[in-house]
RNA sequence: GCGGAAGUAGCUCACCUGGUAGAGCGACAGCUUCCCAAGCUGUAGGUAGCGGGUUCGAGUCCCGUCUUCCGCUCCA
């Protein structure tokens, strides 16, 4: 047996359309990009992997409780969070060298070099010309600006500039049923990330959850992001779904809460009997406004090693903004005593370590590492194909798929009778069509870890043959063994 | 967003230099079959991504558009 590892990015995406895993939304209208849907085995993996995570964070650690907050959300949380005003930046491109600015960036370089010349009062000028378009959105006026002083690209030297765009991050959406006067008003996101939702609600749920800190709270749900490039099938997307879990801690733990984390994650991922030299750290080194510390866990996809999961000392950063946007206090009264002093630590905003894992990046984690063609030689010396899932157990679309050798003799009432033991605690398929080695291979090719069929010889002892996906190999157990044998691997 | 390539049945593809679409696999219905796909029979499924143009006639040539792939660019 021999595994093909030149498979394919192509051969997965092909295999995850085929066998009802993910399709491209609205395909019949040619597609809207970078938009999917899950299929009837994607939409059971992906809510598998959803419940492994939820359970290992909310059910393994009795300090982590769960919420799902809205979408929507007042606009005003964006502004505190620097979503509105760090990423709404007019872009241009230059034609022939293909570099995109920032419009106040390639002004503001070329003031830079009118400064250089001591030209410093024109630099000002400009400078207060140029704040004054950017405050009406008037791209035209500052399209204008930069031929008019003849700004070109540092790397072609030119001034062939493509129109002025706005990349904006958020979707925009209109709320409310009576249109105001200002429009304005009506905006409301659709959220960019779901870590909001908690720090907003931060002091309802340690209050109501009569949490201390150190706690957690976890959260998964879809985010919306424009993004620039949106490419790589399911990789990045406009609409994806995020878990999160931000750790609240006391100031000044947060160094040892970041270590722990960063650990703990990639246990998370080692846990499913996934390979670890598929997996890596990428420590950042150029943080983010709110970050103290942060790294990413990389994979390492058909198309390289890409950050699946983030972890993120966010300091009291979106707390504190929170505190500063809504006027309302943010604080935790710590209770415990501080051995430092004798006394309690008393009231403080805390720290925060997030760890944020995307949802559908983990799903085509989970596929491209099951993902296998395989050469199987025959006893008679030719050689046979399959096309194999090696899904982890607890995470496959079916558990157990449940055949009757032929379908006659009374073999499919017995089947249909392990069927109804079984399909209450597990996902189950049944099929009594074509001969039983294409019925194990179509299970193969969507990654049911188990088959059991069912022959004369279970009339008469009550045996039946069970077949394991990954090793092709069978064994014979009691009929009334399956379901333990099934939940022991899934649990 | 820019440049390049592609878009024919669910999938993989064929139809050579324009003359009104075919195969294999798959699916479905049967038959056969006592344990690993490629035995047998039958059935369904495509106005050739979409729109326009050239032509007596276009899947085949031209333009536009959408989508996908590759490269570049961006990515808190």
């Amino acid at each position: 047996m021999s595994t093909n590892n030149e498979t394919t990015f192509q051969q997965i995406i092909a295999h995850a359309k085929e066998y009802g895993f993910v399709f491209q939304s609205s395909e019949i209208y040619d597609g809207l990009s970078a938009v999917y849907d899950y299929g009837p085995f994607g939409c059971e993996l992906k809510k598998n992997i959803r419940d492994y995570w939820w359970k290992s964070m909310t059910q393994l650690h009795e300090n982590i409780v769960g919420i799902d907050a809205a979408i929507f959300m007042h606009p005003t949380t964006w502004k505190a969070s620097g979503h509105v005003d760090n990423f709404s930046d007019p872009m241009i491109d230059n034609k022939d060298s293909k570099k995109r600015y920032r419009v106040d960036h390639l002004i503001e370089g070329f003031v830079d070099t009118l400064n250089a010349k001591g030209e410093n009062q024109k630099g000002e000028e400009l400078i207060a010309a140029m704040e004054q378009l950017l405050a009406k959105d008037d791209f035209a006026g500052l399209k204008e600006l930069i031929y008019e002083h003849k700004m070109s690209c540092s790397v072609s030297g030119t001034c062939n500039w493509t129109d002025i765009r706005q990349f904006n991050l958020m979707f925009k959406t209109e709320f409310g049923a009576v249109a105001s006067d200002n429009p304005d008003d009506n905006i409301v996101y659709l959220r960019p990330e779901t870590a909001q939702g908690i720090f907003v609600n931060f002091l309802n749920v340690q209050k109501t959850a009569r949490m201390k800190i150190p706690f957690g709270i976890a959260q998964t749900g879809k985010a919306f992001r424009n993004e620039i490039v949106a490419r790589q099938f399911i990789f990045r997307m406009r609409e994806f779904e995020q878990m999160e879990m931000q750790f609240f801690v006391r100031p000044g733990t947060e160094g040892e809460w970041y270590k722990v984390w960063k650990e703990e994650r990639l246990n998370w991922h080692k846990s499913l009997g996934i390979p670890a030299e598929k997996y890596r750290y990428h420590d950042h080194v150029k943080l983010a406004h709110y970050a103290k510390e942060a790294c990413d866990i990389e994979f390492e996809f058909p198309i390289g090693f890409k950050e699946v999961e983030g972890i993120h000392s966010r300091s009291d950063f979106d707390l504190t903004q929170h505190q500063l946007y809504s006027k309302k206090k943010q604080n935790y009264y710590d209770a415990d005593i501080d051995p430092a002093t004798g006394k309690p630590y008393g009231n403080y905003i805390p720290y925060v370590i997030e760890t944020s894992i995307g949802l559908d990046r983990m799903f085509l984690l989970v596929l491209c590492s099951a993902y296998k063609e395989e050469t199987i030689a025959k006893e008679d010396g030719s050689t046979d194909s399959r096309v194999v899932l090696n899904i982890p157990a607890k995470l496959a679309p079916n558990k157990l798929a449940i055949f009757p050798l032929t379908k006659k003799d009374g073999l499919p009432e017995i089947a249909e009778k392990l069927m109804s033991e079984c399909k209450p605690l597990f996902r189950c398929f049944y099929e009594e069509k074509d001969a039983i080695g294409k019925r194990y291979r179509r299970q193969d090719a969507i990654g049911t870890p188990f088959c059991v069929t069912i022959d004369h010889q279970t009339i008469e002892d009550g045996t039946v043959t069970v077949r394991h996906r990954d090793t092709m190999t069978q064994e014979r157990i009691p009929m009334d063994k399956v379901k333990e044998l099934v939940l022991n691997a899934i649990v």
